[in-house]
DNA sequence: ACTTTTTCCGTGTTCGTACACGACAAAAAG
DNA sequence: CTTTTTGTCGTGTACGAACACGGAAAAAGT
């Protein structure tokens, strides 16, 4: 049983012959590069499309030597092992399966802490004058700078990560943080004894992007509100502005003793490692913690048992698709999604090993 | 910030140059195709290892004529929405992004309930002679005297969905079932309260791959006995041959009343829809039931939130993945996992629709 | 009616690789 | 010593598309 017979590609010449024109007219309606008159156009193009041509991307690309360069403008990762290097890893994995096809990738970081090397690099993106752009609008009233002077040179861009509404992006490839925040609760919910209360815990110093720490708690919230059969649970807050300060973690050690019905607690970013080694040190035990991303301290703790669920959104995977996205719109000029949210997924000590 | 510079293909025509002979000459070397003298074969090797050459994927199978045929072997499915579709879907995909390079694919079923139509369709593939095969071993016997037939004409052959060991394979592509059923064990040993019990539910009319089945009672069992502090749970293991027969039905209902305390139930394989509907046929609450695979009746107890989680492993990718698997080995010349699992992920309400 | 410009179209070459064909020499067979 | 076979190697063309170049025809300008 076949899918579909071969390839598809119905030779030109037999479009020439039947239109009785040269090979060279047909492939100047092809690539509708003018100077063809509109009667022989009108013709050529009914005998395409009557007999499905599709051209061959690998004879096009190899004649053609246009080389499309696109430009990365992200974060610069804290440190080696800190959550934007994984996008990165998928970036690297796109290029090499897309190089061949003569495209080059620019990869220009930003200091989170600074601004102005959001401004610089996106100034040096301009110049290199790229054929599209992936880019984290991290900064809100820069990006929109960036992308208006991307718009008047017509270089679509892709937005990785956070999102900027009516934008004319090509495309936005991230998480749906409220929608993970609902799914941590209902976690939570079901991991914990009833009549117990939830700790809701904000490390607030890494800003590793606050609108989606605001998004994933809300979404937490909202799903207390809306199932009243939880309601029992309380939940309580606490911003701990920065973990690696005694007197911070006395906040949180505080907090669990006073409050011994806490049984679960919520780490709205990545850095719930902060949160596990404080519980390894003491001799609280019977706590279910939640917290994000699959980075390397926090493997250790789901592996040791104190962390309990991760979840994860497959950072990599929206570095690869951006790239793959931006390729396909300008290379395949095929259509693309508008929004592309990535999965959300949950890991446990149980299916870790197998986490791609 | 430059990844890598620019696509590597340092001119075989300097190659030639440098070794004083031919182009025809240095290309015969690449392809070994026999003809040279050992002496100028040897110093051209040795340029191309200085000149790191790395020939043109496009270009080569743009000028060599040759086709790849692929023939899968899989069970037909059932009905228009069961399990093996999916994996179908993914073979789609592969084929589209890979048929650019001559590669034809062929599908044959068997039927799951006769050993027969698979001897059958073996001996098609045989006959057919394809470049390489994918194959799923349902039957054990009959796909050991298939993949030794394909072993003496050099055929490579990738598993997927189950796995033969001691078997020459390229690749197993699928799931690893025991850490699937210790997966859906501590989602339910989070969820029910202590001191109640959990009911295992086999439905053991489809036998779309009893070892899988198995494997995940087996992984479910482990996690109880391993964590002891959960050994408080008692478990119930249940057979139902024909969940579509009544007195199937009023063998779960009955146990259901007779041990209010049971609080979880783990469905074995995909037909968890089956006791959902008892379920919303009752007015039995308070239980949390769990699943495998996010097929459409399952997905609409998902949300109704009869069914609390779906356990699900990618059909659609393993379909993908073996497909890609034997086109990295056969064209690319790439090296290739001996085994590769899929993740084990877990879906509920709240992340179903980002699940891909 | 003439030149100049514009529009239209056919030919030829190129991209990087594969491979057929034939040339020539050396080795084997007659 | 001739004929045949085998082993080496160079050249030329093809794959399918892109595009430069230049010629012919049509339109515009004088």
């Amino acid at each position: 049983m076949n899918i579909i017979k071969a390839i598809n590609r119905t030779r030109i010449k037999d479009i020439a012959q039947k239109a009785n024109v040269s090979i060279g007219t047909v492939d100047r309606v092809i690539h509708n590069r003018g100077e063809v008159s509109n009667a022989t156009r009108d013709r050529i193009l009914r005998i395409i499309d009557e007999m499905e041509y599709q051209p061959n991307l690998m004879a096009s690309t190899l004649a053609s030597k246009k080389t499309f360069s696109f430009a990365l403008l992200l974060p610069e990762p804290i440190s080696p092992e800190s959550y934007w290097n994984k996008p990165m890893v998928g970036v690297r994995r796109a290029f090499q399966e897309i190089q061949q096809y003569g495209i080059n990738i620019n990869i220009h970081l930003f200091k989170q802490s600074d601004a102005n090397t959001f401004n610089t690099e996106a100034g040096k993106i301009i110049d290199s004058n790229p054929e599209g752009v992936v880019l984290a609008p991290f900064f809100s009233r820069e990006s929109k700078e960036f992308i208006s002077e991307l718009k008047k040179r017509a270089i679509p861009y892709v937005f990785i990560d956070s999102n900027i509404k009516d934008s004319d992006k090509l495309s936005y490839i991230g998480q749906n943080s409220f929608q993970s925040g609902t799914l941590a609760a209902k976690l939570l919910d079901f991991s914990v004894p009833e009549n117990s209360s939830i700790l809701v815990l904000h490390f607030a110093k890494e800003r590793d992007n606050m609108n989606h720490l605001v998004q994933r708690e809300k979404g937490f919230y909202e799903y207390f509100n809306t199932n009243l059969s939880s309601g029992k649970k309380k939940l309580i807050t606490l911003e701990i502005s920065d973990p690696t300060d005694i007197a911070c973690q006395n906040q949180i050690t505080d907090q669990l003793k006073s409050n011994p019905e806490i049984k679960g607690i919520f780490v709205t970013n990545s850095q719930v490692y902060y949160l596990a080694r404080l519980i390894e040190g003491t001799n609280i035990s019977g706590i279910r913690v939640i917290g994000h991303d699959l980075i390397n301290e926090n493997i250790d703790f789901l592996k040791k048992g104190i962390v309990d669920f991760l979840i994860c959104q497959r950072p990599e995977e929206q570095g690869y698709k951006a790239i793959i996205t931006l390729f396909e719109h300008l290379v395949l000029k095929k259509e693309v999604n508008n929004e592309n949210y990535t999965s959300i997924d949950i890991i446990t000590k149980e299916n870790l090993d197998y986490y791609k």
